[in-house]
Parts: C-alpha cells; structure tokens; sequence
DNA sequence: CGCTTCCTTGATTTATGTCAACGTGCGTGG
DNA sequence: CCACGCACGTTGACATAAATCAAGGAAGCG
C-alpha cells in the first residue's frame, strides 16, 4: 500500500503487515534503531556463551545463529536476515548460548539490552510487535526442526531455501532479489545436518531438475513456485500476517 | 532454600530460581493460574492450525508439540512438562502451527490469551519472568535442532533423556522421580528424527552399557551423571539460572 | 605465481530406514 | 473367565541415504 518498501527499514515493513504500530509508535521505533554499528563479513559479532553486550536488530546483510560442539562440527540454528533481532532477550539471559557470525557486511541497530524494559513500559503495542517478531522466530526454529527430522536431502535444502525467499520477501526484498540466496554449499550443509559432500550432490540434482541456479556462494531459485510445490512447503506456518482482530481493540484501548 | 517445592505449583517452582518475582507478584501470577482444566491422556489438547482459545499452564503431567506432515508422519518439536506454556504468545497470532498432544492426564491452567496484555501492564517483572519462559523454551527448541542435526542416534537419545530430566528437577521433581521419563520408543522416534525400530535397537545398547532401563512407556536413567557425561550434555544451556544483577535493578525500581 | 577457499566428483563404508514376523501385555466384550 | 484384538516392543534380513575418504578443479587474492 505504501509503494515500494524502504529497504532500510525492515523491521518496519515486517510490521507494517501487522498493520497494529501507530504513528507514534513508529516514532519511537525509529528512535530505538537510531545507533547504528557497522560489522565486517566473516566476524563473530556474538560469540557463544558470551555475554550480551547489547540488543541488535538486523539493518542489512545476512547472518547465522549457531552452536559449536566439542568435536569442532557446528550446527547452525538459523539464519539472520535484514529485520531478525538479536539477542531480545539478553537482559533476561547472563549469557547467549548460540554465536551468531555473519556471511556479509551488515548493517545493525544495538541498544541496551535493558532498554527493552522501557519499551515495554511506554507502548504496549510496540511490545507486543516485538514480542510477534520473537514468536516468529520460534516458529522458524520449529520449521527447522521439521525439516532436519522428517526431510530427505533435497527436500531440506529446496525448504530451506524457500524459507529464507519467503523471509527476505517479508522483510522488504523484491522477489527478484530474494531468490537470490546468498550462501554457500557449507553453509547449508551445517544447517541441514548434512555433509557438505552430500549438499553438493543434492543441489546437482535440483540444479537437473531446472529448480535452482548454482553458483558459489549463491543459490538462485528459478521458479519459486515450482518449488514450493515441491518441498511442499507451508508459507503459512510462518506468515500468520496480522494479530486476530478480537485482540487488536485490547492494545489500542488501554494505557498509553 | 524452602525445603520441598509444592508438586502443584512447577511453573513458581522454576520462577524460583530466578528470585525475581515479589510477594506482590507471586500473588498476582498465583491469581491468574486459577481456572485449572483437567485433560484426559491422548487427548489433542490443541490441533494444528487450530485457533488459541487460551493460554495455557501446565501443572501436571506430560504433553508434546507436535506437526503432521503430508505423508502422515509427525514431527515431535518439543516436549511439555509442568511449569511450560502453551500458546504464551496466543493472542498474537491467529493460529497455531503446531498441535499439541497429551501423554499422560493433564491439569492446566487456562487463561484467556489476552490477559497477558494485562500481565504486563501491572507488573513488568511478571511479564519478564514470562519472557524469561519464553526464552527457555526457544532454548529448548535450539537445543533439539542441535540434537537431529549433529548427534548420532544413541547421543540423540541419552542427549534427550537428560534434557527431560532436567527439564523435570528444575520444574519441581525430586531427582529419583525425574529419572524416570514417561515416554514409549514411538515418541522418542518421532521425535528424534530415527525409526521406532532403530530408536529400539540404540536403546538396547544404551541399556547393554548400563546407562538405562527400558520398560514399556517408561524409561529410567540409571546414572544420570555417567550418561551426562556420554552425551556431553551441557546444562548450561538450558538453565540460566538468574537475571544478570546490572537488569535486576531496572525492573525492581520503576513502574509498579 | 602460488596460496587458499570453495566446489566437484568417484569409490567405498556406515548409519539408519524398511519390510516382515513375532512377542507380550492389556482392555474389552462375549 | 477366556478369547480376541490392539497397541507397543523386539528382532532379523535387506535396502538405501548419507558420511567419509580422497583427489582434483576453478576462482579469488596476495
């Protein structure tokens, strides 16, 4: 409705679908995400079992969240696009149990962990647009569990794939531009519980199948829909896109 | 520090540790966890894509997340036991994506899915302690994508075990009762990622080194340190036990 | 130019799934 | 009380997806 949306602002477009911030609340948004830092591709912007030095929400580039085990293998937990918040919940938590390490230069947002408590305090409806992010988050943790338990190879790499199109879709992206996924084979592999062997093989035989593009460090989808079809998967699960209107009134209503 | 924790109160039980909540609040969250609902075992107490009709407490006995695939195969994302929630963030989202299943009879709590906005509003530290349960359980979450991911099937097992056992001591279960977890091998296995014959065969070999001891729809640990010890299992990971000091202070001070 | 990182491919091994059969305990209904 | 059916667990034989080992290729970079 608003024309193109401001790809500086992904956080906004994703809760612009939420259609529940008001003016004011939009305000005070933009002044939370007002300091901004800058980190280089390849950094550990969070290592694991470290403290949390701040609150960041994702400007733009992309990034994971993993785990290290004591063999030195990592399970990557999810990936971090432009809107994902990091770290929500740091004031709550003496220490993050994932790292988070990042694919591309990004562009973040940081604030006080323990800021959080004042927005809470201030608008109840831009907690509760925080608390939406968080809960989506859950749900993509979820999805990834559904895929590395029920799912073959290929099928866990078309799914995955077509979660992080779907997500740098909602986050602002021209579906142009999100069908270009921006990591490599490794990566994939140590997010999907495969060898990076086997990820290889997987991508030839989608790349047979006319699904996908590959080249290094960027997969291409080819035809999104097709794909969906394929990997069966389910938009919906993660995309509930607005709060059930019975509750709406409650967070409009009430203290300011 | 109070002797024995009170069987009928896991979800105060757990807050304990983080010795956040005032007398004020243990009131108030005592309040809201009045309506108590009684589920039979087998029961979908929440069917996928379902509505939230409230949110939900767990007081007693055990339940799962789960989602159903097309091909009709299930995909266990989390196990529920007393003192977790159910549709915390209910009043956000329109539908569930995952259903929820009951392994034994169950008494929960119910509340409507919006008085949480009222939760919030009259006392933020209640409403950290229940973000700070919502944190647990996107932990919990990250945890089992660990587990499928990385482990092979008998360290998926004892890795999982020992998460449900301490899942149980911290919500109020002595050790002796924890060890032994309520679950039948089809549950493990669709959970797990593993075919209900291999979860058989891996229990078989965990029992062989004396680490278990299977019987039907139960499952004790006979060393919990030793199979901790096996799994590389880490704690930590899962029980932090208390707010950092620098945040406590900003939820005791303002706002009442 | 030589290094490194990422990708690619083949040969072989291994973990896990599938199929099939049988056991066992339990509740139900005759 | 017995007989039956039904979950659930157990075991064996076999099939297969994915891991591992090993080697080499292509592209980026100092």
């Amino acid at each position: 409705m608003t024309g193109q949306p401001d790809l500086r602002k992904p956080l906004q477009t994703r809760l612009r679908n939420l259609s529940l911030l008001k003016p004011a609340d939009e305000v005070r948004l933009e002044g939370l995400l007002s300091t901004i830092v800058v980190y280089e591709a390849g950094t550990t912007m969070q290592p694991e079992q470290s403290r949390y030095e701040a609150t960041r929400i994702l400007l733009e580039g992309w990034a994971f969240r993993f785990r290290t085990l004591d063999d030195g293998s990592r399970q990557i937990v999810n990936f971090l696009l432009p809107g994902d918040t990091v770290g929500l919940y740091g004031a709550l938590f003496p220490t993050c149990v994932s790292g988070v390490e990042l694919i591309s230069d990004v562009r973040v947002a940081e604030l006080p962990c323990e800021s959080l408590f004042d927005v809470f305090a201030a608008s109840s409806r831009l907690g509760a647009a925080l608390c939406w992010i968080a809960g989506q988050d859950e749900r993509f943790l979820e999805q990834q569990i559904v895929r590395i338990g029920r799912l073959n190879a290929q099928l866990r790499i078309a799914h995955l794939l077509l979660e992080l199109f779907h997500r740098a879709v909602m986050s602002g992206a021209s579906p142009l531009d999100a069908a270009t996924i921006p990591i490599g084979q490794t990566l994939i592999a140590e997010a999907l519980g495969l060898s990076h062997v086997h990820v290889n093989r997987s991508l030839r035989a989608l790349r047979e199948k006319e699904l996908i593009e590959v080249r290094p460090q960027r997969i291409r989808l080819l035809q999104p829909d097709v794909l969906k079809n394929f990997s069966r998967y389910d938009f919906s699960a993660i995309d509930p896109k607005t709060i059930p209107d019975r509750f709406r009134q409650r967070l409009n209503s009430r203290r300011r």
